[in-house]
RNA sequence: GCCUAUGUAGCUCAGGGGUAGAGCACUUCCUUGGUAAGGAAGAGGUCGCGGGUUCAAAUCCCGCCAUCGGCUCCA
């Protein structure tokens, strides 16, 4: 007998060789109906895998991740199972559960897939998943697993197998397909009841560039087809909050092939927006005790060969700049940082004058990838909200919870849920990162004691730090779940040591500086499109490019409208006039889709006392009101917003 | 940069070897209407760009450019 302790602490013993699936129908039927998988002391556990220890045992069903991660697993075997049965000769790559559905690598040995081929591969997916084929496990030798794979001419597959360790190397098998596996797995595949295959992309084998690229297979399942429905009526609804759709209608932002690829234009309301962003930050970063500062858009080459990012980044940026002086270069700002060392050498620096703060909107350009460029989240010229603080080594600490302080202030104004991760060095990978091991030591302890004081969950990931410092990211979703970095904090040893960056002590020996390099929106131009996808374009009061469109009943009243307007526009409420020669109802409907928060119906009622209807969007008339009662609520409704 | 797909009017899209299509938007006229689409007429396109095949190319082929979804990358 075994002894099974359940989540609420409950100890049940159990025969030998007892399955979660066996535990769970001893509690119910109906709930072990749900259990998709398990996991046993913290071990990942197919429900159909017997338990010979004893153990702490956790259950999941479909709405825990765990859960859909096995369902989906299992999944990305019947599409191997499909793609073998159509495609004979197959290679076949991974294909783990995405958090999203799941993927199959495939080398089709140069036959393409085409999205055509999407039906017929949905057929047999679903032909197979109702033979309900059992999913079964079994432990192999690596010698036999070799052996098994090679024989079927399985060669990435035995690039894998050689990578792992004998005795630890299991394989899931159901009907005629095998394949190389850790698990968990669903129990049967005729839990899966709705199939689609999504796309097909390019992946590098094994993620390296210099690898043959392998077709990928996207595929989205469910137990239930109603739930599929209802998944790609949600990835519609997902498309319409697209900032680059957003950005168009709402006449934010524009592209021109003739300007540049990624080279964003800010049309007039789309800059006004932006500017109001960068005021709102400006005024918080003041009483954080930041200095704005202004520098070039170009540097002499020798800033970045003396930061370091020449050597490192150089080959892949935009080519230098030359000038009718033999020899003299120069290049795009690809950051600040070098313009504000220089900045920060410009006078010999006391202990008593750290920390300093230089904050400044600058705009720089990096040659991305053409592949990589996606409407505003990444693009080749883009404003930081950046600064960079010097202090000293004691200081870091506090200077860090302060920018942390700002990075959560603004995330709760917009109501961004983030999550924060830690991006450590790599320990056994020291000559990566340049900076002695007590100052990488001192900086991840500053970081991992600042966040355990705020109480800010964060992942911590070794490996991922800059080369010149560990950093905290701010990771907000898009609207169809794709993570983009935001805010940042990095600490930086490496900067102040190039460039000599230097402070008079109390002991009245000079000390290198630690320098903080940080912004809270990441880029405007990244921000704007979060933004734009969390409020589907419906943006708060504050920053909404028109607040209000005055419509006149008839075109009679159109002078009154237009009167109206100006009123407003003199008191600081944004007001235009929409006096086309259409009814009201049909100018009400066009205002309420173009995202205006209020609508100002004016007629002969109004006309007579300076007077205008107000309707509010989305939830209808609110009654007339005095014009300048209006612009006193809206006014008052702004300073409470902006209240920061 | 790599893989898949796409590119037709301002927008959303249909069509497809032989005179370029729709809806919405736009302009004009009629209508002057009180809280989510009034009516009529008109204007608008070298069908992404450049080659090739053909009597004839928006349509077929090749190259390039841009864009979508991924991969890789992301100071």
């Amino acid at each position: 007998m075994i002894n099974i302790k359940f989540p609420d602490g409950n100890v049940r013993q159990y025969e030998d060789g007892v399955t979660p699936l066996d535990i769970a129908k001893s509690i119910s039927e109906g709930f072990a109906r749900n259990v998709l998988a398990a996991s046993l002391n913290d071990e990942e556990w197919d429900i159909s895998r017997p338990i010979c220890m004893d153990g702490d045992i956790k259950f999941f069903k479909w709405e825990d991740a765990e859960g859909k991660h096995a369902f989906w697993h299992t999944s990305a075997h019947l599409l191997a199972e499909a793609l073998q049965e159509l495609y004979p000769g197959v290679q076949f790559g991974i294909g783990p559960a995405v958090e999203n559905g799941f993927y199959y690598d495939i080398d089709t040995g140069g036959n393409p897939l085409t999205d055509a081929d999407f039906a017929k591969i949905e057929k047999k997916m679903t032909e197979l998943a109702q033979k309900n084929e059992d999913v079964v496990r079994a432990d192999i030798s690596k010698a036999d697993a070799l052996k098994f794979f090679g024989d079927k001419g399985q060669t990435l597959k035995c690039e894998l197998i050689n990578d792992l360790e004998d005795g630890h190397i299991t394989t899931y098998t159901q009907g005629n397909f095998t394949d190389l596996c850790r698990g968990p797995h669903i129990p049967s595949t005729g839990a899966i009841k709705a199939i689609k295959v999504m796309s097909l992309a390019g992946a590098y084998w094994r993620g390296d560039e210099t690898r043959p690229q392998l077709t990928r297979v996207y595929g989205i399942t469910f137990p239930k087809k109603k739930m599929l429905e209802e998944y790609l009526v949600l990835l519609e609804e997902a498309k319409k909050r697209d900032h680059r759709k957003i950005g168009k209608e709402m006449e934010l932002f524009a592209f021109s092939p003739n300007v540049g690829q990624g080279l964003p234009l800010w049309l007039p309301k789309g800059a006004a927006l932006r500017n109001r962003l960068q005021d709102m930050l400006a005024k918080i970063q003041k009483r954080y005790g930041y200095q704005q500062v202004i520098t070039p858009h170009i540097g002499n080459k020798m800033l970045y060969v003396t930061s370091g990012h020449y050597a490192k980044y150089g080959k892949d940026s935009f080519r230098p700049i030359t000038t009718p002086e033999e020899g003299e270069e120069y290049m795009l700002k690809p950051m600040n940082c070098p313009h504000h060392c220089e900045i920060y050498k410009t006078a010999p620096r006391s202990y008593r004058d750290l920390p300093i703060r230089y904050a400044e909107f600058g705009t720089v350009y990096r040659y991305e990838q053409s592949g990589e460029l996606h409407g505003l989240t990444r693009v080749r010229s883009f404003t930081q909200d950046d600064a960079h603080l010097f202090c000293t080594p004691d200081q870091l600490k506090q200077e860090f919870l302060g920018v942390m302080d700002i990075i959560s202030f603004i995330f709760k104004v917009f109501g961004f849920n983030y999550e924060a991760q830690i991006s450590l060095r790599d320990p056994n990978n020291k000559e990566k990162y340049v900076g002695s091991d007590e100052v990488w030591e001192k900086a991840e302890r500053a970081i991992v004691e600042a966040c355990e004081e705020k109480g800010l969950v964060a992942k911590q990931v070794t490996g991922e730090a800059a080369f010149y410092g560990p950093k905290l990211d701010f990771m907000v979703k898009d609207a169809l779940g794709r993570r983009w970095q935001l805010g940042t904090i990095q600490v930086d040893y490496n900067l102040p040591e190039r460039f000599q960056l230097e402070y008079t002590g109390a002991d009245n020996q000079k000390h290198r500086p630690v320098m903080i390099h940080r912004a809270p929106f990441g880029s405007l131009e990244r921000f704007v499109a979060v933004l734009l996808e969390h409020t589907a374009g419906k943006l708060p009061l504050w920053l909404v490019p028109d607040q209000c469109v005055v419509l006149p009943i008839s075109e009679k009243f159109n002078d009154y409208a237009h009167h109206v307007a100006e009123e407003l526009n003199k008191l600081d409420v944004r007001a235009i006039v929409d006096d086309r020669n259409e009814k009201i109802g049909r100018k009400i409907r066009d205002n309420e889709l173009k995202r205006i928060p209020y609508l100002l119906i004016v007629g002969e009622k109004e006309a007579s006392c300076e007077e205008i209807s107000v309707r509010k969007q989305g939830e209808g008339d609110q009654g007339s009101k005095k014009i300048t009662t209006f612009a006193a609520e809206i006014n008052r409704e702004v300073a409470e917003m902006t209240n920061f």
